[in-house]
DNA sequence: CTGGGGAAGGGGCCC
DNA sequence: CGGGCCCCTTCCCCA
């Protein structure tokens, strides 16, 4: 009894070290973590002031993209922001974009930032969402995200440029589809979708993988083929704690588990011949196919 | 049920 | 402004 009683104590002190331990480690992280916002704000704050001092030096330079061309006097002022200049004789490329972020980097993120592409029912849930540079400066006060986007009458959807809200209004609104297959008939609204779709009769794979020689007529396609040799499984699913390499196998993942978690009965997707319930439109189906055979 | 490839839709953006 | 390319996403099918 009294042996049981020392390692009771005995554990006990080691569970409180590795405690101590542990948090000791967090405050240090959380201090180092602490440090580097610091730094980064006051690195901010320096390339702030460059900018700023370098826009009162040459004003014209930084005009925005959408502003009217002032016609020049001088034919060798250019004014464009794609303009190259000449700094000691050597061709320097503007690089306008980073200019802009930099100018218009505010002191803190507002609070209630959304996060650009991102589902946040799924970051919710556990999903892993990749943020590109882009998504970082959206919240932030970018040129993209402040610019007057047209928006599309009939759904909403937001384009930049209008021609990019035509080319969709006529591919998505029209009900036409102006590009015919020469081999089996099949009509699309693109003429690139209809080059991709040609790929598939003439067997043409022009995307071939490093890793393994095998050829694929899309480059997404590589893209995620190649993931199975690196390993990366970018998408996790929260409900199931798996890490899985398809975007749809975590839709299909989700919906069977969600489905799973309510009752049988609240299955959504349901066979119009015999009334029986799935969890997924793919579990129907196949369910479906039972039928056809049957016929 | 899972993993993987094929195919298509559609937005961004360069030229 | 439009063509075309790039890329991402989604869906389907199959082993």
């Amino acid at each position: 009894m009294l042996g049981e009683q020392r390692l009771r104590l005995l554990v006990r002190e080691r569970l409180a070290a590795a405690a101590e331990e542990i948090f000791g480690l967090v405050e240090r992280t959380v201090a180092e973590y602490r440090e580097e916002v610091v730094r980064s704000r006051r690195e901010i704050l320096q390339l702030r002031e460059q900018v700023e001092r370098l826009s009162e030096l040459r004003p014209p330079v930084l005009l925005p993209k959408a502003e009217p061309l002032q016609p020049s006097e001088d034919p060798d002022h250019r004014t464009t922001v794609e303009t190259k200049e000449e700094v000691d004789g050597v061709q320097v490329k503007q690089e306008p974009p980073d200019l802009f972020f930099l100018a218009d980097v505010q002191e803190s993120p507002p609070e209630d930032a959304t996060l650009p592409h991102c589902d946040l029912e799924a970051a919710a849930r556990g999903v892993t969402v990749t943020l590109s540079e882009e998504d970082w400066r959206g919240g932030e006060g970018s040129s993209s995200g402040r610019k007057n986007k047209t928006a599309c009458r009939f759904c909403g959807a937001a384009f930049k440029r209008d021609c990019d809200l035509l080319r969709h209004t006529a591919e998505s609104h029209s009900g036409r589809k102006a590009f015919k297959c020469p081999e089996c008939g099949k009509e699309l609204a693109r003429r690139d979708s209809l080059v991709l779709h040609l790929r598939t009769h003439r067997g043409e794979k022009p995307h071939r993988c490093p890793f393994c020689g095998r050829f694929f007529s899309q480059t997404s396609n590589l893209r995620v083929h190649m993931r199975k040799h690196t390993g990366e499984k970018p998408y996790y699913c929260g409900c199931c704690q798996k890490m899985v390499a398809h975007s749809y196998h975590l839709k299909i993942c989700l919906q069977r588990t969600s489905a799973q978690a309510r009752t049988a009965g609240a299955r959504a997707f349901r066979c119009p011949r015999c009334g029986k319930k799935f969890c997924t439109a793919a579990d129907l189906k196949v369910h479906k196919r039972i039928h056809e055979a049957r016929k």
